[in-house]
DNA sequence: TTTGCTGCAAATCCTTTGCAGAGGT
DNA sequence: ACCTCTGCAAAGGATTTGCAGCAAA
């Protein structure tokens, strides 16, 4: 495991990490768990989310999705990029000079048949970053 | 609001709508519950959900997540591309011959300050291409 | 008239948290 | 010894769903 200051090296960490590292499906908690369990059977669904983000904050590993607990929409149904405020959490629609050629790209990835796409950046927003301090909110991005 | 085959024209799908296409703030749905409420005070959560995932299915509107309902982790914490299947859900890393100049992009976005994006591509995978038919599944993107 | 939609309330599901004891440093 | 981490169980919070009546088409 790759060292980490302040976070401590305990079995449980230690077997969530590889675990996750091991594949590269993405899992949920729950996926992981049940993985994990397979190596600690007396873990507890609690420890898994708290190492998780643990991890997440630390920047070993990464959230796939990094909204809270609801989700937004959007009235605007065509895509275009979005900026997520990784304090406050609002998500602000990005208006940029140059246009990334995501055509060009989507044309040669692989298998999938691509029908859309989502980019997000993530950042700090004005009013956030004006009042940037040590602290770290809850919201973790990876 | 725009005809949609299918869809009734109910006044709370009209109200619903019409408030979330006149913000850019990406509302949640419980944030969007109260923009509507103001208009149609008897207007329930439940209406709110409902009409929100059918417009999405849709395509008039778009979720910013498109998971599911939970989060999917991933031990590579650098900045890379994923796909995600719109009817099964999976999410594989997008390995692509071209690279997406971002860096670029991300110096011209406005006054965030970007620590990293996510890219996500939505579409089919191949086992679901295959598979292909008519019904739809319950993920819906948008 | 037919069938989708709504409000209400209960149910579900994912995630977080309090607590007391165990364990890392 | 100090303080973080764990397991357990309960709590919390967002979203979904069953139902009976209502309203588009």
């Amino acid at each position: 495991m790759r060292p980490s200051p302040r976070l401590r090296k305990t079995k449980q960490r230690y077997v969530i990490l590889e675990e996750l590292c091991k594949v590269t499906c993405h899992p949920s908690a729950d996926e992981l768990y049940n993985m994990v369990r397979r190596k600690l059977p007396r873990i507890s669904m609690g420890t898994v989310y708290r190492n998780l983000d643990l991890l997440a904050r630390d920047g070993v590993i990464q959230r796939l999705e990094i909204s809270g607990t609801q989700k937004r929409f959007d009235g605007n149904a065509s895509n275009h990029y979005h900026m997520r405020c990784l304090r406050c959490g609002k998500v602000a629609d990005a208006h940029m000079k140059k246009v990334i050629p995501m055509e060009d790209v989507i044309k040669e990835v692989t298998d999938f048949e691509i029908v859309g796409y989502r980019l997000e950046f993530i950042g700090l927003c004005p009013q956030c970053r004006r009042k940037k301090s040590g602290c770290h909110e809850k919201t973790s991005t990876g």
